[in-house]
DNA sequence: GTCTATAGCGAGATAGAC
DNA sequence: GTCTATCTCGCTATAGAC
């Protein structure tokens, strides 16, 4: 059964080649399955793999999954604070805009990559975030110090806000991004084939401006 | 192991009571380990009631996913639809605020009711709504047709929208709704304290602002 | 490091007694 | 209608050969 080649094409580095198969099949299977309904033989499978090898590497199937998840949620927070920090560095205050932008075009371009990855871990991230059991664990651990960041910002850009609506903007535009880069291509049902789900491009050119605009009444003026 | 009685207090009508015990468990199950962390064994265990009745009475466990997702689905597009059309022989066109108010009041009704069961159907909306094997096939399936409608009512307050535009906005809301009524506790954490996850009056207090912010800007000019 | 083989368990589904 | 008992399958994890 364990067929041993070409489970997929693979360019990377040959050092460790296999733990990285393990992570990318894992990764596509985990967001489009969640971790319940993927095993770990679809995963041998899928990343041209035995199966032992996942338990030698990763341990037990939750730490695979925790490492899959944690592997760029790094890359994207790094990119998320350098664009803001590059913003601060030209505005102050940053106009709201572009805060916003600092927050969604890393995963624009993330999903836009030639790497089919991304792709798969913006589904992955919509799963989590949405999970009563995996979000307020992984999600908080991984993503809440740069959010809190990106409040900060905020917080001086919108000067009059109440701190505790500037959180709940935050859940509607993270809710609004998790289901759009969920890409699970019912907007191109939705509307009979107007949208597609996968350009990316005219999501986000919409989307900005769209969560700029409700930061914008809830929280712009004083209350 | 299967106990017979007091899974949980029921005060329902006593016909086909093991029927609605049943869909009670596993809607509550589904919406927190989705379908596949969910077994028979703990749907039968949850609802005080033997292991065989549920094939017995929904078939396979598809089947019994499909039957509870439909039943509340109808509901709330009843719910919807009557709150559109009251608002629509009041004005015309309708304000913005006020289809938003259609489309989101009833689930905040259904999610402070007394019955529990309308905060785990929300729950299972967001698990469905994000998921790329589910929400194409149940999603489309149990509300294109009320959306559509609502698509139009937008149509007609904000006539120099493009039609692909008011999608687009339609799924940030959606994403904002369903994570908001996902009710996983994150931003609980996220807020340090600051906000509740079921202050459902302080949610939607915001959102329908915040959305119909976003609506205008995108959707309300010529462009 | 890698793979074979398997232990140990729990799943969905159903046949058949009551 | 209800429940017991069980069939058959596939799962995670690991021990031990190479």
């Amino acid at each position: 059964m364990a067929k041993k080649p070409v489970g997929r094409p693979r360019n990377r580095d040959r050092d460790n080649d296999r733990q990285t198969a393990i992570m990318d099949a894992s990764e596509a299977l985990f967001a489009e399955h969640g971790y319940d309904g993927v095993t770990l033989r679809a995963v041998a499978s899928a990343a041209g793999v035995d199966l032992a090898l996942i338990s030698y590497y990763f341990g037990p199937k939750q730490q695979l999954f925790d490492t899959v998840f944690q592997r760029r949620a790094r890359i994207l927070n790094e990119d998320r604070l350098q664009a803001l920090s590059t913003a601060m560095a030209e505005h102050n205050p940053v106009p709201l805009e572009r805060i916003i932008e600092t927050y969604l075009r890393p995963l624009e371009m993330a999903q836009e990559s030639e790497d089919d990855g991304w792709r798969n871990y913006c589904a992955l991230l919509a799963y989590v975030n949405n999970s009563s059991v995996w979000g307020p664990v992984l999600m908080s651990r991984h993503f809440d110090a740069p959010m809190e960041q990106f409040v900060e910002a905020l917080a001086v850009t919108l000067p009059h806000a109440e701190r505790a609506d500037l959180y709940w903007c935050y859940h509607f535009m993270s809710g609004a991004m998790s289901l759009t880069f969920a890409n699970t291509g019912r907007i191109n049902a939705m509307s009979g084939g107007l949208c597609h789900s996968d350009d990316f491009q005219t999501a986000y050119d919409r989307m900005i401006p769209f969560v700029a605009a409700g930061f914008e009444r809830v929280c712009g003026k004083r209350r």
